[in-house]
DNA sequence: AGAAGAATAAAACAAACGTTCAATTCATTC
DNA sequence: GAATGAATTGAACGTTTGTTTTATTCTTCT
């Protein structure tokens, strides 16, 4: 009753970490009990306090591990001195890929940001807000220029972000399509959906 | 300690309903308590199982409600005998204003699907199969008579699910921009997402 | 006015919850 | 090989949980 063999510090943390997002993913973040995480990751529910202080101490973590990787991988697609429809593809591109690659940690900043501390909260919705603008920046950009059709520029963004996130909802890898074929729809869907028609789906109205 | 003046088993009831479909938005399914819920309805918890003999009954009432109601609402909107460009406009209107006057038991239905038993999930899922099929029907009519283009009806039907359902996430009605103007966009963004460009806002590709 | 049933309160149940504490063993350093 | 600190256990804490039981009051019908 006491340190176990070969029991490492960072391999628990890690593991932890894992497990949480996985079963916070599946149930829920209420309905995961600290001892049922303690079971998962094969140690006494104890144990998990030398990690993580509180639950939602671990929860945060989480949440704040995903924002902070999908804004440094977005700073490190995103191209520079590019036209904005180059510029809006890498970010559908980016964004799908990471999210697709990140399912269950997606779900969990989706679904538990409401489990946060008021503090916390506005943490999370500040790095949102950050990354999001992003979009809103190119989208502007196109709309200046002309390459870009659109009623709104925040409510396209929004419309943009809800369905190139909603892909971890129904995608599963091992189906029929592809991560490559769907990203490819994706973009082709949302070059269509701001009135910049790729070169390879432009289709003329009729009655023009 | 007993029955009190002027209560009344209907209004309980749908007292009960109202505020678990608030809370249960709020807080989510798991966090939110019997005696919480009893609180708000101004009664002991207690009480509550005479109109709902567990917890998941209850929510599972809610969720079976929001989806047959949702149903039964695109039934009595849709278009008979009209082309796949007037139906699927009808779908997304009919969508969106349904899901808007509805926030709370849509983000209820959206969010705690998880917490239903095996068979009870299988039947929720279900329904929304037949509903999201409705959406597949339209969308394959336009491809095949080609008024739509695109890559995958399954692939788009979801796109614009999730695109459409999302109005929920962000849209406060007492803001910016009204349910019309909310949904007229949504209409165009659909509409070019599918390359049905509506009349108004055509748009001729440039080197075209 | 009295009987019958509907609607609720109050109290209790065992189980599960997040968290803390002291004790104990492993790994490492000197 | 003894000492030190890192890692973990096992038991316990007080709350809170969903739910059940029993008793009581209100309403309605005759």
């Amino acid at each position: 009753m006491a340190r176990t063999a070969g029991s490492d510090g960072e391999r628990t943390e890690a593991a932890i970490r894992e497990a949480a997002v996985s079963l916070m993913a599946r149930h829920g973040y209420e309905a995961m009990s600290m001892r049922q995480l303690a079971a998962e990751v094969g140690v006494q529910a104890a144990a998990l306090y030398r990690y993580f202080p509180t639950k939602q101490d671990l929860l945060f973590t989480l949440l704040n591990e995903h924002m902070e990787t999908l804004i440094a991988a977005w700073d490190a697609a995103r191209p520079r001195n590019a036209d904005p429809a180059v510029c809006l593809a890498a970010f559908v591109d980016n964004h799908i890929r990471f999210h697709v690659a990140r399912r269950h940690s997606t779900h969990v900043s989706n679904m538990e940001l409401r489990s946060l501390s008021h503090e916390r909260l506005s943490h999370m919705l500040r790095l949102r807000a950050r990354y999001e603008k992003e979009l809103r920046q190119i989208l502007r950009e196109g709309a200046e220029d002309g390459s870009f059709v659109m009623e709104d520029v925040g409510l396209t963004a929004m419309a943009i972000i809800q369905m190139i996130t909603g892909v971890i909802v129904w995608f599963r890898p091992d189906e029929r399509l592809s991560v490559d074929e769907v990203t490819k729809s994706y973009l082709a869907m949302t070059l269509r959906l701001v009135g910049a028609a790729a070169r390879e789906t432009v289709n003329v109205p009729e009655h023009a």
